[in-house]
DNA sequence: GAGAGATATCTCGATGTCAAGACAGTACAC
DNA sequence: GTGTACTGTCTTGACATCGAGATATCTCTC
């Protein structure tokens, strides 16, 4: 008998299906419904995170991708929406929102008339940087039970599972 | 220089941080940014496994839970729910919809006046069985690059990250 | 340099979710 | 038993997202 002695939710999860589907093997949730869940429960923190700098996580999102690209801040629509994975119609509603509430500015692009380019404000940049620090000190506190060399294990063998989704674009 | 040579998006992403915030220690990225985007590709890969069988990441969510309780796959709304981490409204409209799809049938609960019982039809039984030795076809593909070893040395750390949230109720 | 196809952004309608609250029924203390 | 707090489910309105398609501009081939 496997699990006799369920650790977490997962571990319950899968006793259950054994119970109920003994033909199958369900080893691969003890890894990816661990990923999920864990992926979940760091949405949340994010979220507590932001609460506090009065950004909502769309927001960050867009506005990190902004100050990671470095002076001048700048990027097009196209670039932003590929750096967060949404549609482009989403990403239109989301500089519509963010450059009301005065952290971005929209200009025409002067090299493609079809562009334009999105840029961090003032205050867009000083709030993503005082939210990025504060995610990252709560992010230390739940890595705080794994060591640095679990960590670094742990980073390698996600990498080696991203690895086929990253590659081959 | 650290990442000198990336391997992956992460990669790239921490060495773009490292480059314009060289005063923050941007480490817990290297695990936890490859969890949210690893969730994010395991999102993909299950909603493209669920499209053959004629059902959505969301309908799964709600039959497996059934279906894992074990006969005669019934469980109370409010179970549901807590199963599925969201609100009662999302659950009251989400089993609405797969009554209509003949997937699950509600009946009052006899013990309970307030209480309602949702269980599997055959055919929700059947679907949610095909759906999911599919998904786990899928998924034993995605894990086909780490070794039997290596996996549970990932599950063993990622339960240790998930610890903090399953423990405290 | 004209036309075909690709690209960049935006518009619009539909959808699934949440938060807050309404309402009926239950449990427990006194 | 009565009142109060709690529980279980459903309703409603707002919102972020997606997908499909519209429009304008660029690029490349001939």
């Amino acid at each position: 008998m496997t699990d006799a002695d369920p650790r977490d939710e997962v571990d319950r999860l899968v006793a259950a299906w054994q119970t109920e589907r003994p033909d199958l093997d369900v080893t691969p949730l003890q890894v990816l419904s661990r990923v999920s869940r864990l992926a979940k429960h760091l949405d949340r923190a994010r979220r507590a995170a932001f609460t506090e700098h009065d950004l909502e996580p769309w927001e960050f999102d867009v506005l990190t991708a902004l100050r990671r690209a470095g002076k001048p801040y700048e990027l097009s629509p196209g670039a932003l929406l590929r750096a967060t994975l949404v549609t482009s119609g989403t990403m239109t509603n989301r500089i519509d929102r963010l450059a009301q509430a005065g952290l971005v500015r929209r200009r025409p692009d002067p090299e493609d008339r079809r562009g334009v380019l999105v840029s961090l404000t003032d205050t867009g940049l000083s709030r993503v940087d005082a939210a990025f620090s504060d995610l990252l000190r709560r992010e230390r506190e739940l890595l705080a039970n794994l060591g640095a060399s679990d960590q670094r294990t742990l980073a390698a063998l996600l990498r080696t599972l991203l690895a086929p989704f990253d590659a081959p674009s």
